[in-house]
RNA sequence: CGGGGUGUGGCGCAGUUGGCUAGCGCGCUGCGUUUGGGACGCAGAGGUCGCCGGUUCGAGUCCGGCCACCCCGACCA
């Protein structure tokens, strides 16, 4: 029998990883090297993540609109940093109908500057404030080193930009957003996710202050998973975003942006899955209970599929998401150990036994083998599967708490910080926010700085960072990362 | 962009001291038997051997160049 699952996790990750997103059918590569073409199963859950965030930024006030592919250069030269660190990623279009252009475009890495030309056209006066606005839209950044979902030359995410009249407002929309990404990562994703700031290294290229949440994935490595970015006056003052106040006086504004991207689809996979596959969390699982049929002739057959065909439909019509997997050129076995791979939350197997007893089996993905398997009569049902879903949810997320919560550690001095991270962990220390404490431990470790998290108490002062010894500015989460 | 590797039916590979009709497994199509944890039999379909050039009576195989992809590094959501 030729080997038909996955690599094991234990033996490579990464081709781990490779494997699960073709065979899951999530995606494939595309002719032009380091973009992807996402097929229809990957899709359908990033679908389910939009629709999840977009209610979310719907409910704090959010309009979407959408902002052109283009940018003329020149835009992006406006504002200092964000040239600087956006110029070695960009794609640029020079020649349009056969000729070469004027000036030539920029094709989006991100659009603060094309939206920040936009609103100060749109903003007059503090009756204009706040202007929240979202859009979700494909960028273009030129990497060189590639990997499907997790960085593609081309991705899609969604991009909030607003402007406020006040630093207080714009940083408190950008602490509101980071809360946004976390709890849908929580109680969406079934991720816990550590909030915190970014480094200036890390920082976003214009921005006052970055925050971020990281979320552990499986063979620990850290994957930022969502940003927000308090944007101070920078771009405002580049794009001269200004509005009167109420006493007529001219003021610039205050804007922010926040961002995730299909990276996220990569951190589910990586945060959940097991080698066998994919675990995908309830509430965003394309498919949410796969049902399967089992027979051995025609007579049973017919009573079979009568019978899980009505359970379907009863799934179905309490909004549940069911596939009903009625292939006949594999047997059930192949059937099940095909969903798990693509990892299903929920199997409902119907069989002459369940037809007779007036009953259905149902196996939870997320504990394997007999274990996870249980018999309910057929009134029970609907039920039982409601509650499948959250507690696999719920299990889920606990799973991956309980990883990370025992793969965190803090480090007291440079050489505990050492040891943590060569064991592939993650240490929590005392730092002082150098770019040349972090490039030391890059050195020593391939770990950087992943945070500061925003759940910790001041250092007290005078506190030496493990890595200079000068003056820590808080504590930082260091790690691996993609 | 540096280091390593790989390009042979849809996928995974063998064939590489040059030799005639390029094989194998999986998958695919048809028929039949199967079906509660990855079924089996029989009959089929499917290949400009990554591309270009060279050596040779003869190239998947040797030589040169190019391209693509994967892995590992440096840079990044």
């Amino acid at each position: 029998m030729a080997e038909q699952g996955v690599t094991p996790q234990s033996e490579d990750f990464n081709a781990w990883y490779t494997d699960v997103v073709q065979r899951a059918d999530l995606a494939d590569y595309a002719p032009v090297r380091g973009s992807m073409i996402i097929k229809p199963y990957g899709y359908a859950l990033w679908e389910n993540i939009q629709a999840a965030l977009d209610a979310r930024f719907k409910a704090t006030g959010h309009q979407n609109a959408y902002f052109p592919l283009f940018i003329p250069q020149s835009f992006m030269q406006k504002e200092a940093e964000h040239v600087e660190g956006f110029a070695p990623e960009l794609a640029i279009v020079t020649h349009g109908g056969g000729k070469e252009l004027e000036e030539p475009l920029v094709v989006r890495p991100t659009s603060e500057t094309v939206i920040g030309h936009a609103f100060a056209n749109w903003i007059q006066s503090y009756r204009d404030l706040p202007l929240l606005i979202n859009q979700w839209a494909n960028v273009v950044r030129w990497e060189l080193r590639t990997r499907l979902f997790l960085r593609t030359m081309e991705f899609l995410w969604q991009e909030g930009h607003t402007a406020h009249a006040t630093q207080a407002e714009a940083q408190a929309e950008t602490m509101q957003m980071l809360d946004v990404y976390a709890d849908f990562a929580r109680d969406q994703a079934a991720l816990p996710v550590i909030k915190g700031r970014k480094s200036d290294q890390e920082r976003f290229a214009g921005a006052d202050a970055t925050y971020s949440i990281e979320a552990m994935m499986r063979n620990r490595w850290a994957l930022q998973s969502g940003t927000s970015h308090n944007l101070g006056q920078n771009f405002a003052k580049a794009f001269d975003i200004k509005y009167l106040d109420e006493n007529n006086e001219l003021q610039f504004c205050w804007t922010t942006s926040w961002g995730l991207s299909t990276r996220m689809v990569g951190a589910i996979i990586m945060g959940h899955g097991d080698d066998q596959g994919l675990r995908l969390p309830p509430r965003l699982a394309p498919i949410q209970v796969v049902a399967v049929p089992i027979f051995r002739n025609d007579d049973q057959k017919s009573d079979v599929m009568e019978a899980i065909t009505a359970a379907v439909q009863e799934l179905q019509d309490a909004g549940i998401r069911v596939h009903l997997d009625n292939r006949e050129n594999v047997n059930p076995g192949f059937k099940f150990n095909d969903w798990e791979m693509r990892g299903v939350p929920v199997r409902l197997e119907v069989g002459p036994k369940d037809v007779e007893k007036n009953s259905v089996a149902l196996a939870r993905r997320d504990v394997p083998g007999k274990e996870g398997k249980q018999f309910v009569d057929r009134p029970q049902m609907l039920s039982t599967v409601t509650g499948l879903l959250d507690s696999i949810h719920e299990n889920m997320l606990r799973e991956a708490a309980e990883f990370r919560d025992a793969h965190l550690h803090e480090a007291a001095t440079f050489d505990e910080m050492v040891e943590i991270l060569e064991a592939g962990d993650w240490a929590l220390a005392p730092y002082d926010g150098s770019a040349e404490a972090e490039d030391k431990v890059q050195e020593a470790t391939k770990a950087t700085s992943r945070c500061f998290p925003l759940d910790q108490e001041p250092l007290p002062q005078g506190t030496a960072c493990v890595i200079t010894g000068r003056d820590a500015i808080g504590k930082a989460y260091f790690a691996r990362a993609y």
